[in-house]
DNA sequence: CGGAATGTTGATATGCCTCAACTAAAGTGG
DNA sequence: CCACTTTAGTTGAGGCATATCAACATTCCG
């Protein structure tokens, strides 16, 4: 429970973090893009998909953003008619706590969705902002409607989708409420650096993580002090490095005991 | 972040906690039973449903089972055929840690689905137990799906439940990362007795918290003495009281401004 | 009525927060 | 391309909220 008054510099966005309308210089995208593979590629690691269903899946045509670091791309409170998926680049979801104060909830990347829910839910809970410079494309809610309503499978896996986001978020309570500082950070990364393996976003023993030391506290309810201090201890047991935006992972069994990860939850087990 | 450690008593689970399959004991409901009202009247506070829709929920079948306090539902790792939906008293969910200490990630009422996802997961991420006496009804996921296929919007209606349940858990992680121990306990209480209300299980200004202080602080991350602690500090401003499985909430507004409570997250706005 | 679970209190320890200054790196404009 | 500014990272000192330990009191329940 780190301080609970306005951030020092660097925990509450930048200024020109603002929301702003899907707008005419925005780029949509021609037919058939790489897009889909993404989307696809992080749907089939849980959900069965046949070809009637990928070809439904690669009908979804959306207009593709690009995000300035910091940058909102919705705001809590907002109602949305889109939702979007990553397609380069980290974005974060976050609630603005009384006092300004920002609490990361979830790190998403190529091929995650995280503002699904807007499907069916009136209002942003939290709001999603870009973690570095991220591409994203946004698809208008009724057309996910529709290829839903079309096959029941396309249906399932985006819910799905949205269950996994909630272990997740489940993990994370646990994270935080039963691991003391150096063994959450540890975990955290295991998650992400899991995550990133499996979508192949992991080049060698590195993946991109455009996050700085206050944002991982934000996101772990540590101060940012803790956190430099905890990355130190991490850095000297040769696990792991992490320094301008990059995660290496040295020794992943090493890592995964100090944050006695076990990916269950993600539900990627036996996936034919 | 409190003991990383066994837990002393009371924070295991009772040794008599054991999940057990369904029984010939277990009371099989005739048709057109108050579950239905129960089940009903929680998914119409966030969804719409007509009377078809209604109709549909009502064809539901399941088996009534009473939890002894404590008692296990289901297992982390286990995998299900059905989902429960809460009837009487509360049940929590759980992640058991490395060490054996019990992380709770929320706590569900009358009308609550407290393993919906796992229509779709195959493997349940978490445990779900009795907190107090409960009585759940077991519904077997193929009639679930079965009523999907027929309305789209009843399939909403369990989709966007769940999406909800993934809301609470935002809220859980901002939370414990934000808040220190008072205002976590304030705002674990304002969730609960703003649930209870909608759902109609508060008597007065009194609703049934089966939970001891120990539990709370496994909820929360805290220390089973801190709680204490904190509860004393919370009834000294008369706000609430809290005492042998008893929520009383004195002073309501007050208890909001502790906690900074804004139930926007619970999607129950203004639904007709 | 007796034992177990739960709650309460006091004393002490410590992990993490806070404050503050400084260094290093990255981005910006003249 | 270098001076300047801004952002990010590092280090040290000190304090406090919360964990831990250990009794004891109370309530619950068979």
């Amino acid at each position: 429970m780190p301080l609970l008054r306005p951030a020092p510099s660097g925990n509450v966005g930048p200024p020109h973090a603002r929301a702003r309308p899907a707008q005419a210089g925005d780029k949509i995208h021609p037919s058939m893009d790489a897009y889909h593979d993404i989307l696809l590629r992080k749907l089939k690691a849980h959900s069965p998909l046949d070809n009637a269903d990928e070809k439904l899946l690669r009908t979804l045509r959306g207009r593709t953003r690009e995000l300035a670091p910091g940058e909102d791309l919705i705001h809590q409170g907002e109602q949305s008619r889109m939702s979007s998926v990553v397609l380069e680049g980290m974005v974060g979801r976050y609630h603005t706590l009384p006092g300004g104060r920002r609490s990361y909830l979830s790190f998403h990347m190529a091929g995650d969705w995280p503002d699904l829910q807007s499907l069916l839910l009136d209002q942003m809970d939290h709001a999603v902002c870009a973690a570095g410079k991220a591409t994203i494309v946004l698809i208008r809610h009724d057309q996910i409607r529709a290829i839903c309503d079309r096959r029941q499978t396309v249906g399932d896996a985006l819910w799905r989708e949205t269950l996994i986001d909630a272990a997740i978020f489940r993990r994370a309570i646990s994270n935080q409420g039963g691991r003391a500082a150096r063994g959450r950070i540890a975990h955290f990364f295991c998650e992400l650096f899991f995550r990133a393996q499996a979508a192949g976003l992991v080049d060698g023993q590195t993946m991109a993580l455009p996050l700085n030391q206050g944002q991982i506290g934000d996101a772990l309810g540590l101060a940012l002090v803790t956190v430099n201090r905890m990355l130190q201890a991490l850095r000297k047991t040769r696990a792991i490095e992490f320094r301008v935006g990059k995660l290496t992972v040295r020794d992943w069994n090493h890592l995964a005991k100090l944050a006695e990860f076990d990916p269950d939850y993600l539900q990627m087990a036996a996936r034919p």
